[in-house]
RNA sequence: GCGGCUAUGGCGAAGUGGUUAACGCAUCGGAUUGUGGCUCCGACACUCGUGGGUUCGAUUCCCAUUAGUCGCCCCA
């Protein structure tokens, strides 16, 4: 028995790997006209970090991560997600000293979570994620926005909804759990056990449950956005403003709750409306995390972020039918025939790479015919044939493979030649 | 962590308690001694996820296990 991939990971193969590079490259030219660099943290991570920031009590850290100990008996764990590694960077390279803030920052990577596989959901799966950290102007807020609709648009998806809330600062947030748990607590035995559960953990969540949805409670519940204070009522009205500045269409959803402990303000999620996407509809995830900074040692910094994953997006892409936009051809097969045309064939096929061509060749020993059915099949664009004839008077012949027409070229123009007619049309 | 479905060649997929496990695609060879995409002919599974059981005999029945897949929880 052979040796297999683990449980909810996947091997990215040639065919599917073109996609990957070409929704990373929109993603990264998008950051670059929105002046986000990159930034490279490690895979893993000291186990504390994710406890402090993503929280104690949120699924990801009591059952979803991935934690072991190394030989000098520290606690690491690969990481969940992107933000608490980043804000750890922030806060380790002094980056709040950096004259200029926000600080905005771009990462992709895998993340790692423990959960049972499904449809759009693995256990290592890739991120693609904003983080712009220094500063609580909304116009942050609406242009991180702006940024990921700009990388969905560009990459040709149409059935988005982005879906926004405001969680409140923390008075607005406290004020809006007691009334809450006011609301639940008296009929809290007529909901399911985990809305029992959430009553005293976090309240907020009994809202998007999907078993007690119809509960008569759940439609008169007190909304968040009735606790906000002036201030995060004040903050949440201009990040919409802006957004509709942008000409940005969104939906508010009131009970959007996002599961990591440190979002505050706004949060956002894009969802895919494709139909036949599966029961798991969520591209992308983000929110502020004002008191983030702080908490992990470093100096009042609010910031906000995203991410998406690569996998979802690839999913939706297929489930609106998007053309790809990647090109797998090849520039020229070269055919040769008998021993001697073989090994003129080394260095010819090295000249046309060196020229800048994409090129290819036989090394199965095969026939003429095989060596062209290879040509065809791998798309190349011409094929240089090489034979006795031509070897004896040192020309090739080339053969457009859209049109079945040949020509003869001296062999050392090949490249030249192949360049030229390529760019004529 | 819980539940449904599935597991046969490189891929897709039929099938039966008993002798040679359909078929399609792909691949290779030939028809066509140096020209692909069309056509025709031929070749291609020490074997039906793994382990165990029932049986004279199991790919087919039973159990377990692993994996995939879809859904629940939750999330990207």
């Amino acid at each position: 028995m052979s040796v297999n991939i683990p449980r909810g990971t996947q091997d990215i193969l040639p065919g599917q790997s073109e996609k990957w590079q070409y929704i990373e490259s929109i993603a990264k030219d998008v950051c670059r006209r929105y002046h986000y660099k990159e930034i490279r943290t490690p895979i893993f991570e000291h186990t504390e970090l994710f406890k402090r920031s993503v929280g104690d009590t949120t699924d990801i850290v009591q059952k979803e991560m991935y934690t072991f100990e190394d030989r000098g008996e520290r606690s690491l764990t690969l990481r969940p997600e992107g933000t608490a590694a980043v804000v750890r960077s922030f806060v380790e390279n002094k980056m709040f000293g950096i004259p200029d803030q926000p600080v905005k920052l771009f990462y992709t990577g895998p993340m790692f979570r423990y959960e049972r596989p499904q449809a759009g959901r693995y256990r290592q799966f890739v991120q693609f994620g904003v983080e712009a950290i220094g500063s609580e102007d909304p116009a942050i807020d609406a242009e991180v926005m702006a940024l990921v609709m700009a990388i969905y648009k560009e990459a040709g998806l149409k059935k988005l909804k982005l879906v926004i809330n405001s969680l409140g600062d923390a008075e607005s947030r406290t004020a809006h759990r007691e009334a809450l748990v006011a609301h639940f607590k008296p009929r809290i035995d007529e909901f399911c056990s985990d809305c029992q559960s959430r009553l005293t953990q976090n309240p907020l969540r009994i809202l998007d449950c999907k078993k007690d949805r119809g509960h008569e409670l759940m439609a008169t519940a007190p909304s968040i956005l009735d606790y906000l204070n002036e201030e995060s009522k004040a903050y949440f009205e201009k990040v919409t403003s802006y957004l509709d500045a942008m000409s940005i269409e969104y939906v508010i959803d009131p009970t959007l709750v996002r599961g990591l402990d440190y979002y505050n303000h706004t949060a956002f999620e894009i969802m895919s409306e494709a139909e036949g996407f599966g029961a798991i509809t969520t591209l992308c995830g983000g929110g502020r995390y004002n008191g983030l900074v702080q908490q992990l040692g470093g100096p009042e910094s609010p910031g906000i972020g995203f991410a998406f994953s690569i996998e979802r997006f690839i999913a939706a892409m297929e489930a609106e039918q998007v053309e790809w936009q990647v090109d797998e051809g090849l520039d020229c097969f070269i055919v040769a025939i008998g021993d001697a045309a073989k090994d003129r064939s080394v260095s010819l096929v090295h000249d046309v790479r060196a020229a800048g061509l994409s090129a290819d060749r036989d090394y199965q020993d095969r026939k003429m015919k095989a060596q062209l059915k290879a040509s065809d099949r791998q798309k190349a664009r011409f094929t240089a044939i090489l034979g006795e004839d031509e070897l004896a008077e040192n020309r090739i012949t080339v053969k457009d493979m859209s049109g079945g027409t040949q020509e003869q070229v001296p062999l050392n123009e090949l490249a030249a030649y192949l360049k030229t007619t390529m760019e004529a049309n």
